[in-house]
DNA sequence: TTGTAAGCGTTATCAT
DNA sequence: ATGATAACGCTTACAA
């Protein structure tokens, strides 16, 4: 396969009768080049349409301006709102953001930590999936080893047990508190709190943070109120569901996030129980908390507070590994 | 800045005492190797923790599988679930997608083309903005065309005008029909519809088709019921006051899309309007269609075949491109 | 202020 | 079946 030749910083140097040195001066914005020159090379890059290889550029420099970013699902308005706001942060920073959806798939996620090695992403996000897991397979954690060696890791809202790395948190004890005290406030005794996952890391300290506020607040625990599901909508319908066997019911239901509650909105509109039967309220602040009828009290997790997180975290990393290096 | 040497392919030459050809020629599985030395120089580069540099590989084969792919804005239930699914493709066939929110904003869209063409796209699938501009600015166009004499830009449900490129579309009118045709099963007969904006292409086409698939039918057209506005919840909020000004309202409210009608329902709940004043229907099958209450009926615009389109286009476009160039 | 040339880590052509 | 070696397009000492 014959390819039509790029136009090089080479091609550029002969029609400017100047070196190819000086053309990537240019390139680099090196000052030392004479205005004159400066001026007669850009032009000559405009005639001919040069564009920079950024592959050889990232081969020299050893420098890809890369970061690579693992979330389960950016249809899940939490994430697209979280990476949204991390790209923006990481284009002023004049980094690329490569993003990658795992659906929570364990292989997925090994195929995409590959091709960021490969690619020399220079930092990694990683969110959902393994870094959940409280009891991570062994394969998964020598994979992340193997590639935290090259590149950091910063997990989000997660800690694989046995590996330390890099984290950023989401402060997920004070937003349960929060929203609590927020039902406590509208006179709510009787609250339920649907959607943690068995077996996920943050998953006991924030049941055990539901029911400890509960208790200071002299509120007994019912524990057919505290309903394991999945994240999703589904999740939530199958919750309301087992919630709606229990002889007597809440007047407020906690849902772990917003897909969860609208799987709970789902549930009772396809009972014809009246939406007003409960109050609800959910973990994520995400745009669709203004839409559904009734609108949701959602605890706002602040999506561009953590994204703000992991650029700095990311930064502070990079500067420590440039002061290291330093000759 | 001293940075770690990377482990290449010298080295595991070196430490498996063969060749760096012979390296390579493992990495690219080419069959020539004996099978002994095959594991061998595997077992090394297994200890060593070596990664091929993509970038050194790209430089070579000239030649990136990367794929640009520009969108306004990924929290839109729409783009996400194409994305998703363009994704899921493109690794399928072994490449990568780069994903760019524009915001809808030109100079954004700007620079994300430049990087894709640094980055050396293989090809550029381009949503909204600009592409969706009956009058596109002429920056914009000659953007555009210097950008398509490197690489192929797919412009999907949208045509510059002045400038042909690839496209791929979904069935916009026969959309509309179907959805109106709907309506009038249900003994709908005023029914008006929100949300398309003055100045972009596809816009014409459609309100024609409203307008004539009324006609059809034989059902007068009441100009206040058609009212432009943005594409978000906003803009179909900001209808929905306007449609209210009107003396006489409909009983079926059309949207451009999903977020529209979401738009319509907030502003009904805020001003106290029951919901089931109205029947509705969106032309986005997006995953929120099932939550909302009530009930949206939406046109399924199949972001699965649509993603499937474009992965097809591309490859197409791929193969010609080779065909052309044979030795 | 500019040029020369080595090097970045691969692939691919030619020999052997 | 393997090895030498020239690309690929850029950056950056080092010289001039």
């Amino acid at each position: 396969m014959i390819v039509k030749k790029d136009v090089t910083i080479y091609d550029i140097a002969k029609s400017a009768n100047v070196s190819p040195a000086t053309v990537s001066r240019v390139l680099t914005s090196n000052p030392l080049v004479k205005e004159s020159t400066r001026q007669m090379v850009l032009d000559k890059m405009r005639e001919s349409g040069f564009t920079p290889n950024e592959s050889a550029r990232s081969l020299t420099k050893k420098q890809t301006n890369l970061i690579g970013f693992i979330l389960p699902d950016i249809s899940n308005p939490f994430f697209s709102q979280v990476f949204i706001e991390f790209e923006r942060l990481a284009l002023e920073k004049g980094f690329t953001v490569l993003l990658r959806n795992s659906m929570d798939n364990s292989e997925i996620e090994a195929i995409h930590l590959r091709e960021f090695s490969e690619r020399r992403v220079e930092c990694i996000i990683f969110m959902g999936g393994r870094i959940n897991k409280a009891k991570p397979e062994k394969k998964e954690l020598e994979e992340m080893s193997t590639v935290m060696k090259r590149v950091p890791i910063i997990m989000v809202n997660g800690k694989m047990k046995g590996m330390n790395g890099y984290n950023v948190r989401t402060d997920e004890v004070g937003g349960i508190e929060a929203a609590i005290e927020y039902l406590l406030a509208l006179g709510h005794r009787k609250i339920a709190y649907l959607g943690e996952k068995k077996g996920v890391t943050a998953t006991d300290i924030k049941i055990a943070t539901y029911k400890k506020t509960l208790k200071k607040n002299q509120i007994s625990i019912v524990p057919k109120w505290q309903i394991y599901s999945d994240f999703n909508i589904e999740g939530g319908r199958k919750a309301t569901r087992t919630l709606l066997e229990s002889d007597q019911l809440p007047t407020a239901i906690m849902g772990m996030n917003d897909l969860v509650i609208y799987g709970v909105l789902k549930e009772l509109r396809m009972q014809n129980i009246p939406i007003r039967t409960f109050s609800y309220v959910g973990f994520d602040d995400i745009f669709l908390s203004d839409i559904v009828y009734p609108s949701l009290t959602t605890v706002n997790h602040n999506y561009q507070i953590l994204s703000m997180e992991m650029m700095n975290l990311f930064e502070m990393i990079k500067k420590g590994k440039e002061i290291k290096r330093v000759k």
